[in-house]
DNA sequence: GATGAATGAGCTTTCATTCAT
DNA sequence: AATGAATGAAAGCTCATTCAT
């Protein structure tokens, strides 16, 4: 037992510390290598724990889905308006985005760009379900309720994911001459009247 | 003179070689072999054209942000509604997606994900000004004609890119059930509603 | 312990054999795989031992100048006169190009000519210094014992290290027709007439 | 006639170019384009004057032994002593040595260290035989005038070579404190010395 | 479980030389 | 004589992965 928890927290250190390492550097651009040096490991060793370099890649953004799913199930859970839980999800969203980037920028530097690495093992976005869930329920939910137009899913996923990934993005550049949380309003507010019945 | 445009010419096919090849296989998996080999050139040839393989990949972008732009200042100088010209360039995005689908992968999956590439000669997105600038303009135009709700721009521009970038990825990782045109509608209403007066 | 007495000791032996190849052919038309294959060893596990070819260059050089000087030190202790001295000197150089011609050749042909190789790590001679100052020290107490001329230092270590040198040069060259050992006597009485008081 | 004239301006022209070029950046260093562009001249063309790179370096040596060799033949039909005519010679090189500094350079960084370019065609120093011949020829002399010990000739000319090229390769590490004009008493009287009667 | 030396295929880039124009 | 695009072999170096200890 002892042997098991020990075992699977050094699974997790080793996950959070690559995906520091992938959203950081870019996931060609770091090494297995790189990731043992910084967790005092050797590489042997890691290779125990995950048995290729994609795997891994595959396990973190399972991981990080799971952990914005969970944040974002909590909303799901209020008893709130439809509009608030926008606001509370856009809210969780940059936060993570500047607290934790490195779960966000993964999303986008590794997840989003590297096919190959994902193809076999997370097809159609099985490894993101765990957020893609969350909103998916918050969707249908505000429609069943009356709050949002009755649309095609996908629609209106791609609003949420594609336009909070994108700030994320622009702020990542350096372009956006505010703080991320500083857009909070203003894009909780277009993504409402984008979605409102 | 000849000379000249024969190189121009060859440097262009070059582009649109390496466009196609980086878009399908991701930066770091296409290799300078692959392009010469696809162009029925010599490697060493290839680098008369484009000094790096960095290089090689700023080019490109700047040249898509161009055709992209060029598309969306047609629609800027006519003389219709925000929310018509909001119409044709969505129209403009997702028709190219599906007929030069690399063109908008290579946003996606190349420019957005790789920053160490894009870092020395395309800071702050001048590699992308193109593209940019026309959003800009259309932005501020129909603010200017009370037509749309005055707010920050990157609220605003954020939208655009981060919406139709996020549903073309969708497209690529097969999890839309419909043709990316059939997304036309929808989403040129909720980018109209998100923004509108 | 075992472990890095064993990686002590290959990395020598790659010393030696890098040194023997890139005496007899040169700095650049040696090859890492040369060398590599000259071992029995990978290219990869080679860039275990030392991280670059210019990093191999230097390390050499200064093992090369070690050994050289630790047989100078040797010298230098003995209770001799500065002409028995210069005698013994003249004979381990012009003996060590017969007995281990690479290490003098790797001075001439590698250390002198390939500036840029030397120019990060190696700056001001502090390569070269282990033989450098054993012959800064021989001439010191030959000064200070009133044998030798008090003059300019680099003055008189050029004459050392320039005329042997030459010397071993014209050997390589094949222009010389008589052994090297042959012109102990001549040189070593130049060299001491040159000095004298 | 004009027509050779002008073939052989521009011939000596690439030979001086390629002086300089080599001697700054050592000969493998030195690429056949950078010397064409240096000259404003294609590579193609500079194939019509030189048939191959190693060709190139050898009619440098010879070009650069000649004009040293000429410097030294006015010294040797001067009707002054040894001792002043080591003088004058040690002076020409150092003036040499800080005028052209490329002439020396040559000899120490390409020539003396690139065996393979000069194997096939500059066997046994016969490309510097312009400068060997009026050395020897002033040995010779001094020798039969009683001036100088009578001595191989190598174990002189080595002497002379070796020792005048150290300090010239001292100037150029940068570790000689003075410019190098200040040594030429210290080692004119010092070979004076090695080699009188 | 832990180590890290070893492998070797594969990458980007260079450059002497050629040759059609 | 002059051009410079084209060739292609070969270089230095990297790194995911394995395996003897």
């Amino acid at each position: 037992m002892k042997m098991k928890e020990k075992k699977a927290l050094k699974r997790e250190s080793i996950i959070q510390t690559a995906l520091q390492l992938f959203s950081a550097n870019g996931f060609h651009k770091t090494t297995i290598p790189d990731i043992a040096a910084k967790l005092h490991m050797s590489v042997g060793n890691l290779y125990n724990y995950f048995s290729s370099k994609d795997i891994l890649a595959q396990e973190i953004i399972k991981y990080t889905s799971e952990v914005l799913g969970e944040k974002i199930r909590v909303v799901n859970t209020m008893d709130i308006s439809a509009k608030e839980k926008i606001y509370k999800i856009v809210e969780i969203y940059f936060r993570m985005a500047k607290d934790k980037p490195e779960m966000i920028e993964y999303f986008l530097r590794v997840y989003l760009s590297n096919r190959e690495v994902f193809n076999d093992g997370c097809e159609g976005m099985v490894c993101v379900s765990g957020f893609i869930t969350e909103i998916m329920i918050f969707f249908d939910d505000a429609v069943a309720s009356g709050e949002l137009r009755n649309q095609d899913f996908f629609s209106a996923f791609g609003l949420f994911m594609g336009y909070l990934g994108g700030m994320v993005f622009l702020k990542g550049e350096g372009v956006l001459p505010k703080g991320i949380e500083y857009y909070i309003d203003d894009i909780s507010r277009n993504i409402y009247n984008a979605l409102k019945n």
